[in-house]
DNA sequence: AAAACGATGTTAGATTTCCTTACACAATTG
DNA sequence: CAATTGTGTAAGGAAATCTAACATCGTTTT
């Protein structure tokens, strides 16, 4: 259940390079911030850091603002799909619950 | 055959998060470059870049120099384990070649 | 023993990278 | 028309990185 995905979610990629990774300026990147489409991590000394999954979203994100569609369009679409991946979780858990209710726990 | 490994082995982690990452100072993962045990890239202004493979590598570097192993040693080590790798996809290729040639050529 | 080597720390000064804030402006939206 | 959106650019400061050099100290070689 738990990824074996420790690289692409490690944040660890300093906003120079992932400028030169998607082609966007870091003024986009820091916007696209701002509107809270994604959250970089900082060092000690503030500098942002982020995550080979935040490049590839920064590409989605390019992709869709050439579309026409807004930040705040891309934002809401975001927060809907982690919505529904947090309930299909909660479920998971519920129903883990009752199996554990069920046959889980034995006499000893 | 080739692989997926697009993040592993790319180079974009600066050097103060290698530190952070490996527990090594500054001053020892450009030493154990200098001794030619690892190759990290350069941004246009000329800032090393490492991939996760290199800390991997720096963290196995750093076991053994703490078992007292040179890093005339580790290179040796590593550059005998290069050329075996290297020999393997030779043979490989080679008999891709003759199958080509047996099997490959079809006429039209 | 003296000299050389190996590994690491530290310092210094220069350069690069990154940060925030602010202003500008064109295009789009309300 | 007023507000919002998306982006550029500039300024000034702070953080991160670079190279080169010197210092130390243990180990190896001569």
């Amino acid at each position: 259940m738990g990824n074996e995905n420790s690289y692409k979610d490690k944040k660890v990629i300093t906003i120079g390079i992932v400028r030169e990774l998607t082609g966007l300026s870091e003024r986009q990147i820091r916007y696209y911030e701002e509107r809270k489409l994604l959250f970089p991590e900082r060092t000690a000394g503030g500098s942002r850091k982020y995550s080979f999954s935040d490049v590839e979203l920064l590409m989605e994100i390019a992709n869709q603002i050439e579309d026409g569609v807004q930040t705040h369009e891309i934002r809401k679409e975001m927060v809907r799909k982690q919505k529904e991946i947090t309930q299909r979780e909660v479920r998971n858990k519920m129903i883990q619950g009752q199996l554990n209710a069920q046959f889980g726990i034995r006499k000893p």
